[in-house]
RNA sequence: UGGGGCGUAGCCAAGCGGUAAGGCAGCGGAUUUUGAUUCCGCCAUGCGGAGGUUCGAUCCCUCCCGCCCCAGCCA
């Protein structure tokens, strides 16, 4: 019997060790779980997090926990973790039954504190907030033990209990973990356990006057979850010391599992910010229309200008796993939604600034119907139909009067192809009182039809085109970066790279009669300039398009050269 | 002489002592009823720098340089 070879899944450093842990024999089976506080939309940084544990769950056999880090009430709401479960429901992972909160455990914690007490291991301070940060130190010298740290075992059990009662006001006091006030480790200088939250959780209500900080409720939830490969972003690093002592300071016998944490580099995009903080801004103070606006790097903004949620994980997995900061270029990103969309996205035509052309040997009154592929090189897409008759519409960046050297478009006397139409040639040249053009006398080839030569002479360019009879109007969205630096805020304020460019909208522009019933939410390429994807609020009257993306352009690049 | 990390091409990223994968971008060329797509080819005598160990070093050792994170009762 031959050997069974593994499977390939995939070769970053986190993959190595879940390998080399179930080789070894230290993991039974594989469980990771994604931790999002719900105080935002998830974003495209999220996405990576979401692929490397569910991925990994996935290739390993193992299952992936959604669980909601909900320890701090006064940033936390339930419409984020409603957003939270569409968004990842949507990227294409499924957590089962495994939905949890830290705030289930949040009496399973208040136990633990207790212990923690009771062994010693912890103390309630009474000092300010002022004073604690006083006492720790700074980077370069140790921090000094506080008065309060050598409080009896019974009295700071007695005070714990008064905490949690409700007895005291916001920041009053605080439990504290009993580590070392002098180590180089500052988040070993005596943690904040416990402090006290007046404030409404959204899904414990009021039940609870005192809340866990994320160090106290994170190791332990993995714990209590059997959560084996706790991953999370490198400025977690400096907590593993304090992840491992929490756990080592539990009751024995009492946890699902011994985690271990590992860390990796978050995400930066090329002129985008991924800081929830600044996202929340943004948000707030209005310089986007929401979370979901087609700018926000959000997953539900990316959703919303048609990128498809496998583009995403191919971008995800196209950038990898490490521990070296990075920087990731947009035409990683770019490409990756052009590489899902290409073979897939149905081909319509539109003219999104337009300009008439009359076809002069073309009878007046008449029209007629022809046959265009909806997709180049995918016959299974089927074919639709599109009417042809003596008044059209072509885009204005496809004439030049006077066409410099390797322009191949129309131009007085050149000849180009209507795609899936006929060869037309630039008879005449109509402009306005102020010399603007303004409109195009052209001739048809009859014997062209459908847009193949009856000679086989070539022609160099080939247009999009909507007959003036049925096209409809359409508004189509521009966004842009929105901010005017690849590392927005790198050395001052975030906000001062705020692009004032972000939204460009063009009205006017003219498309196809088969886009006005388009799929909201379905992506299309428009031939020669990208893809489209109709907005949530379109209607058949007032047709809006996000754009998704760009196709590549050549032109664009000839000119550039110069 | 606070602690913890990280440096491989313009941007990501493999590599784990045996002579620098792959992708993005870029540059050539072929096909093309989208200047798209697709397809071919090119693109690090070099792995932050300097020493050392070794037959042999991106990989091991030493020193140096640069960048990132930590002083929330945020996560």
């Amino acid at each position: 019997m031959a050997d069974i070879e593994p499977i390939d899944t995939g070769r970053d450093f986190i993959r190595d060790i879940v390998r080399e842990d179930l080789a070894a024999g230290r993991s039974q089976a594989v469980v990771t779980r994604f931790p999002p506080e719900p105080n935002g939309f998830l974003h495209i940084g999220h996405a990576k997090s979401i692929c490397l544990n569910f991925g990994i769950a996935e290739e390993f056999g193992g299952t992936c926990h959604l669980r909601f880090d909900d320890t701090n009430p006064v940033k936390e709401e339930q419409t984020f973790i409603d957003a939270i479960e569409r968004d990842v429901r949507w990227l294409g992972f499924d957590w089962g039954v495994h939905l949890y909160h830290a705030s289930d455990y949040f009496e399973q914690l208040y136990a633990w504190a207790e212990h923690l007490v009771t062994t010693g291991r912890a103390y309630v301070d009474d000092q300010t907030p002022e004073q604690i940060r006083e006492m720790r130190g700074t980077l370069t010298e140790p921090g000094q033990d506080s008065p309060y740290r050598t409080r009896p075992v019974a009295e700071n059990l007695d005070l714990l209990r008064r905490m949690r009662e409700g007895e005291f006001p916001n920041g009053a006091r605080v439990l504290r973990a009993k580590i070392d006030m002098a180590a180089g480790n500052i988040n070993l200088r005596d943690p904040v356990l416990y402090r006290i939250l007046h404030a409404t959780h959204p899904r414990t209500g009021d039940a609870w006057k005192i809340y866990p900080t994320y160090d106290f409720a994170h190791g332990q939830s993995d714990a209590i979850e059997g959560i084996t490969h706790s991953l999370c972003t490198l400025e977690f690093e400096d907590h593993r010391p304090l992840y491992e002592w929490l756990l080592d300071s539990l009751p024995p016998g009492e946890t699902a599992s011994r985690p271990r944490q590992y860390e990796f580099a978050r995400l930066n995009l090329a002129y985008t910010i991924l800081s929830k903080r600044v996202l929340t801004r943004l948000v707030q103070d209005g310089h986007v229309h929401g979370w979901d606006d087609p700018r926000m790097p959000s997953i539900a903004g990316l959703r919303r200008r048609g990128v498809p949620a496998a583009a995403l994980r191919e971008f995800v997995r196209r950038i990898g796993v490490a521990r070296a900061f990075s920087m990731v270029d947009m035409a990683m990103f770019d490409h990756a939604v052009r590489e899902t969309l290409n073979p897939i996205a149905p081909r319509r035509l539109a003219v999104l600034r337009p300009l008439k052309v009359v076809i002069e040997n073309y009878p007046e009154g008449d029209s007629e119907v022809l046959s265009a592929a909806n997709h180049p090189d995918n016959a299974e897409a089927g074919r639709r139909q599109i009417s042809f008759g003596r008044v059209l519409y072509v885009e204005r960046d496809d004439f030049m009067e006077h066409p410099p050297k390797k322009f191949f478009r129309l131009s007085p006397g050149a000849e180009v192809r209507l795609r899936y139409a006929y060869f037309i040639t630039c008879r005449e040249v109509v402009k306005d009182a102020a010399g603007e053009v303004i409109e195009l006398r052209c001739t048809y080839d009859p014997g062209s039809r459908g847009g193949n030569a009856p000679d086989g002479r070539k022609v160099k360019a080939t247009l999009h085109w909507v007959s003036a009879a049925d096209a409809v109007a359409a508004e189509i969205r521009f966004y842009n970066p929105l901010f005017t630096r690849p590392d927005p805020g790198a050395d001052g304020d975030v906000m001062a790279d705020l692009n004032p460019d972000s939204l460009e909208v063009l009205t006017g522009c003219l498309v196809e009669p088969a886009l006005a019933e388009a799929a909201i939410g379905e992506t299309v390429q428009f031939e020669r300039t990208g893809y489209f994807c109709a907005d949530p609020d379109s209607r058949p009257e007032q047709l809006v398009f996000n754009r998704t993306v760009g196709l590549r352009d050549t032109w664009a690049k000839v000119q550039q050269a110069g």
